[in-house]
DNA sequence: GTCTATAGATGGATAGAC
DNA sequence: GTCTATCCATCTATAGAC
């Protein structure tokens, strides 16, 4: 919290930064240390291994998380309207680790899918709280991951181009059929 | 369409697979050969590269793909129905296709990443005959994404288990009273 | 059409100097 | 706390026998 950037964090801002734009197979040790200009002898010296690595990034996934969900809380419009309109990339901190960690879930370490999952349900118990349907509430965070996954995962938006702002207020009103 | 597998075929199923269970990285060629009984020279007479092997799947994704279209097409339930009922991985060859290529669609290659947008765009072109109104036909095809997603990229269901038939008829209820 | 052998590059990780 | 040097495994791809 003291140093300017501290050399931990850059390297978990490399790896991320090379798994969203190259893919897991692009995030080599070399290639995350070059980034984050240090030597990978200095890379391990923090992170002894790659799963230490890996295992960094989850945590600041579920930091980012937790922090999110209190914002989402206490949302002007209310937490579905909320999630809805956050769950395109906007590259915050949260889309990043998002979008590098689900790059990751697909190795096989389970504790990466995990905390994915934890993610998800963190966010569906507070839209339960809204709406008290599970079904509804399903739904909602259905098309919550339906557009996070087109846009993080695929780059890909509704027709083949952006998101727009219109694009998703037409979105929330179908929603709000949904729940009122 | 002759011989009983063929080993071009078989070579396709094994890359799916691995795919699949151990994602991009477990997906080596030697990994490949080996699975499909074939040594790595011979897998690389049918395919010359890693490069034309992914292509090989990917052409497979759209064979079936527009197969699936036509299913969907006359499904008795309307392709609405069809459409969210057949979004939760049922190791069908399409599921099994999607997955896969799904898994590649990080790395770099653009051709990847637009065979399932050019999928998705061939369902979502076919709900809109059906539902005319386009922000609720994106709707539903976000639904649609959100439950492969989870299901096939995450093996995540709804809550932290299986998704359910019975879960499956909530969500089409809740998704009929968008339509009707 | 399938095999073995091997080249050449690159991966993760260790050892030890500074 | 950071660096260089190095080890060993593994990766893609080629060459050439059968």
């Amino acid at each position: 919290m003291s140093k300017p950037a501290g050399t931990r964090e850059r390297l978990l801002d490399a790896y991320e930064e090379l798994l969203i734009e190259h893919g897991e197979r692009g995030a080599t040790l070399d290639a995350v240390a070059h980034r984050a200009d240090v030597s990978k002898g200095g890379l391990l010296y923090h992170f002894g291994s790659k799963d230490a690595l890996t295992q960094g990034l989850v945590e600041r996934l579920q930091r980012l998380t937790d922090h999110d969900v209190e914002t989402m809380r206490q949302a002007p419009g209310g937490p579905v309207d909320y999630l809805i309109r956050t769950s395109i990339n906007t590259n915050s901190p949260l889309d990043g680790a998002i979008t590098a960690v689900a790059r990751l879930a697909q190795t096989s370490a389970p504790r990466v899918s995990e905390a994915l999952a934890e993610m998800r349900q963190k966010w569906l118990d507070l839209i339960l709280e809204t709406v008290p349907d599970a079904a509804t509430a399903r739904a909602i965070v259905l098309i919550s991951d339906g557009l996070y996954y087109n846009s993080a995962l695929l780059g890909v938006g509704f027709d083949s181009g952006e998101v727009t702002q219109a694009d998703l207020d037409d979105l929330v009103r179908v929603v709000r059929r949904l729940t009122d």
